[in-house]
RNA sequence: GGGCUCAUAGCUCAGAUGGUUAGAGCGCACGCCUGAUAAGCGUGAGGUGGGUGGUUCGAAUCCACCUGAGCCCA
């Protein structure tokens, strides 16, 4: 007789094979009809809230996996605090303007461009961003992301545009805002500015020359400079050192020459001069604003201090022209030199200069150092290649030429010192190294330079008074034209002329002047991410963020931005948190490049395997340091995928007739009393792990829990009780009892990292409390038992002495199935006792057929072939079968079940 | 070149305050089961803890340097 369906076998609640590719696409769609993420928001309407304030990526491209790795921790986070009781929403935004859209436009026009209107290309730059709204937004939905999808914000969403200029009015009210020369990157054939992005590298020679500047104070001294920009010499400013260099004083005929000690000789071969003595040796800080005077005019300028001056080329004293070149400029403003530059849009000196003015810098550049030849101050010439920037649309060479730029600055009103007590003492920083990091940028920062050259930004308010020329830069103004910007966006800066935008009646402050017209620069984008605090979340009622959560580059980034401008406008930094996360790299560590060709592409993993094993990945990983991908990375992720899966499926299998109402036991067998310690430990763990952070320790966790005290060995006895005794028995429903709780509270658990998933199952159980595992509520968390913990940790371990001597018989061909044993442990005194007071369940336990303890000294475990027939229905061996003349193949336990049809 | 960071078995990770033969899971090998079955169970083999030096009775854990990798700058 087949006995088979007399037993309590799982029931297939959900498939072994998970099909999330398929299966995931439905739960959106069920999610989206049933209005979810409302229903999560209603729920937790008027509850403490806890705001995680999402940064804008920007709307270019698809997404990568480095997109997908913030996404999904974020929506962990949310989820996990939803769960906890928080009101957390979450409010997706993206960072629209600036360059790289700009720049695409820009491309996709070609020539074109030169002939289009302003607005016209502003447009072109709004579709495309729309766009890319659109299709990230519909792949972060894709990842299983919850959240405001309908009502995202954009920074060029009109309310936004409004607030950016709220802010920026402070920071000007405040007296932070100010305009100055700086020097950027110019090409001179398509007359505009770039940004670095739009620079690429490529060699190029250059005439280097060296050039005496003579001491003002000793006619017959000279320090011999270096410069791989003759032409830029009418701007020179000063002579950089570096302080810690030494240099060398050498004689030759009535002159002393000072240079660099290490670069001595080979200034001299190249000079062409082989008689020459040291004389002398200073260090470089000696010479610190000593006058000497530059040999095209005669003026006296100083020796000053720059650590980046290097003895492998040149002579160790550089010329700087604070107006045409980066470095100098910082120089120049360390040591209030004049920003001098000039040059026009197109590369030819302005007509005022001395000498070469009207010339173009390719032609006075020959003129320059014909002049310093006959002056007899050009030491030497040559040739120098090295890489330089060159324009990415015309492919020329670039100059460095300062123009007007607006700042805002930081050391006014004490900001820097403001903003870095607040990094000290009013954020924590997750990791805590990132404090440092971002104390020491602040701490060594220039100011701000917010103005951009382009088209495609938030328009920095200013104008210039027709009259006298006067500019414009006034908080009240700004205020008036934020109302306009409110009404109709940005781009009324472009549509209206001057005296539209400002005030009725408005006046120069300065002659009385009333024509005006407009700037063109746009704000750096960094001004406008930066805002969020204000745009988004002070309407919501959101303010301050408890968390902002974005990779380590943003401490220089949206991190930084948004707590200078948090500082300005309300003394306070907008977020108590900040959380960061590494890099991707691949399974050596390196980082992702196309040339390198191990790009892992999140929709592809999603193609093939679904989003929840992409969160299964997330959560796994130490994602505070770089993380690694690969496809067998993934892999293993799938494997561990299907486990948590399996094991689940099991759990709620062995639940179908279970109703938690009716079916519910209160006295419990002593293992599932142990189970459920194992399982309130888990869940302690957890939410500490949850509550730092720590997602890969919950993986961890879980998945121990969920392979070592679940799979091979709570599950594993528990199936014979599950299967074989009566189907409303009190030994079973103990079981089921306890097992409702671990499946649950394991869905709970992982339902922030696999939502579609603990969705799939928990849709499919009878008897659960709502329609969404994320309308749940977390887990309660009691006291633990220690004492139980320990007591069973023992008898665990008595356990995997077993199963060795087990798998010796094993290897011995004596047995097969456990069952097929029995065994005789030997235990001392304390153990002994333990294993006595299990006694009636042991031998379930260790799963074999029967048990007999004994005292003794050292532990032991003795394994026969069980005694007895195997009972035709569950499959141990016991001597009461045989023994019903009704069912003589089955044991007592059986004929039992049988007998009261309870199955 | 500067600031910050990382480096423990094939993979993902544990390893307070330095202290017995460095742990787990997965993967792998071998075996069992065939009533979780493209599942389940068991046993086992895997680590000169990136390298070198130092502090210490004792270091994966502290210090210095080096190598490799990453982010941000210059």
């Amino acid at each position: 007789m087949d006995y088979k369906n007399t037993l309590n076998l799982p029931v297939e609640v959900i498939p072994m094979k998970a099909n999330l590719v398929e299966k995931e696409p439905k739960i959106l769609k069920q999610w989206d009809l049933s209005k979810i993420y409302d229903k999560i928001r209603k729920n937790r309407d008027g509850a403490p809230k806890y705001v995680l304030h999402d940064g804008p990526p920007y709307a270019n491209g698809s997404i990568h996996i480095g997109t997908a790795l913030n996404k999904v921790l974020k929506d962990i986070v949310v989820r996990y605090k939803t769960m906890r009781g928080y009101d957390s929403p979450y409010i997706p935004g993206w960072d629209t303007h600036g360059l790289p859209i700009e720049h695409k436009v820009a491309l996709d026009l070609g020539d074109k461009i030169k002939s289009m209107q302003r607005m016209d290309i502003r447009k072109m730059c709004a579709d495309y961003a729309k766009k890319y709204v659109d299709v990230q937004r519909e792949q972060f939905k894709r990842l299983g992301i919850f959240g405001e999808w309908d009502k995202p914000y954009l920074t060029m969403d009109k309310s936004y545009e409004s607030a950016i200029y709220e802010i920026f009015a402070d920071a000007v009210e405040k007296g932070m805002v100010y305009r100055e020369n700086k020097p950027v990157m110019w090409c001179i054939v398509d007359h505009t500015a770039l940004a670095e992005a739009e620079v690429e590298y490529k060699d190029e020679t250059s005439k280097s020359i060296y050039v005496k500047f003579r001491f003002k104070d000793d006619p017959h001294k000279f320090v011999i400079i270096w410069t791989t920009t003759p032409w830029t010499l009418p701007a020179n400013r000063a002579v950089a050192l570096n302080p810690a260099v030494d240099y060398s004083w050498i004689k030759i005929d009535g002159e002393r020459w000072l240079m660099a000690k290490a670069l001595v000789s080979s200034v001299m071969t190249k000079a062409g001069i082989q008689n020459y003595e040291i004389t002398g040796e200073a260090k470089g800080s000696t010479f610190e604003l000593k006058k000497l005077l530059e040999p095209l005019y005669g003026n006296a300028v100083p020796a000053v201090m720059a650590d980046y001056v290097e003895t492998e080329t040149g002579t160790g004293a550089v010329h700087t022209a604070p107006g045409h070149g980066e470095e100098d400029y910082m120089t120049g403003k360390k040591y209030g030199l004049e920003i001098f530059s000039p040059v026009d849009d197109y590369g030819n000196y302005v007509p005022d200069l001395p000498k070469y003015g009207g010339l173009s810098i390719k032609k006075a550049e020959e003129i320059i150092i014909k002049d310093l030849k006959n002056a007899g101050m050009l030491v030497a010439e040559e040739n120098f290649t090295h890489p330089y920037p060159h324009c990415w649309r015309c492919h020329k060479p670039l100059i460095f030429r300062a123009t007007e730029q607006w700042f805002i600055s930081v050391d006014k009103n004490d900001l820097r010192k403001k903003t870095l007590k607040a990094i000290e003492e009013d954020v924590k920083w997750i990791p805590s190294w990132g404090e440092n990091r971002i104390h020491s940028m602040i701490e060594t920062r220039p100011d701000w330079c917010i103005s951009r050259q382009r088209d495609w930004g938030m328009p920095i308010p200013a104008f210039r008074c027709k009259k006298c020329g006067n500019i414009i830069m006034d908080d009240d103004v700004i205020r008036h034209v934020a109302k306009i910007v409110e009404r109709e966006g940005s781009d009324a800066w472009y549509k209206y002329e001057a005296k539209e935008l400002l005030p009725q009646g408005y006046r120069c402050p300065k002659c009385g002047g009333d024509e005006f017209e407009k700037l063109y620069d746009v704000m750096d984008v960094w001004i406008d991410s930066g805002s969020s605090f204000e745009a988004v979340l002070k309407s919501r009622g959101l303010y301050p963020a408890a968390l902002y959560l974005e990779g380590t580059d943003q401490h220089r980034g949206w991190f930084h931005s948004s707590l200078l401008l948090g500082m300005i406008r309300d003394g306070r930094p907008p977020y108590d948190n900040v959380l960061t996360h590494g890099f991707i790299r691949d399974e050596n560590d390196q980082k992702m490049s196309k040339s390198l060709g191990n790009v892992i592409d999140p929709l592809d993993i999603i193609k093939k395997f679904g989003a929840d094993v992409l969160r299964l990945w997330v959560s796994s990983t130490e994602y505070k340091n770089d993380v690694r991908i690969s496809t067998g990375i993934i892999e293993k992720q799938v494997d561990a995928y299907r486990k948590v899966r399996n094991v689940l499926r099991f759990i709620f299998g062995n639940l179908a007739d279970f109703d938690p109402q009716k079916d519910k036991v209160g006295d419990l067998i002593e293992i599932d009393r142990y189970a459920l310690e194992l399982l309130n430990a888990l869940v302690k763990n957890v939410t500490q792990y949850y509550d730092d952070f720590d997602f890969h320790k919950v993986y961890h966790a879980v998945f121990d829990f969920i392979t070592i005290d679940m799979s091979a060995f709570y599950l594993d006895v528990l199936k014979d009780r599950l299967y074989a005794d009566g189907k409303n028995s009190h030994d079973r429903r103990s079981a089921q009892t306890v097992l409702y709780e671990i499946g649950m509270s394991l869905l709970k658990i992982l339902a922030p990292m696999i939502p579609f998933t603990t969705e799939e199952i928990y849709t499919t159980i009878q008897f659960k409390k709502f329609e969404s595992i994320h309308l749940e509520n977390w887990s309660e968390v009691r006291e633990s038992d220690n004492f139980m913990l320990e007591k069973w940790s023992k008898i665990r371990n008595v356990r995997d002495v077993v199963l060795k001597a087990l798998e010796a018989e094993r290897q011995n061909g004596h047995i097969g199935h456990p069952l097929e044993a029995e065994i005789d442990i030997k235990a001392d005194g304390e153990l002994f006792k333990v294993l006595k007071s299990v006694q009636f369940d042991l031998a379930n336990v260790m799963i074999v057929s029967s048990v007999s303890i004994v005292e003794g000294e050292d532990l032991d475990v003795k394994v026969k072939h069980a005694h007895g027939q195997k009972c035709e229905r569950c499959w141990k061996y016991s001597e009461t079968v045989g023994q019903d003349k009704a069912y003589p193949t089955l044991c007592s336990r059986c004929v039992e079940v049988i007998r009261e049809e309870d199955f």
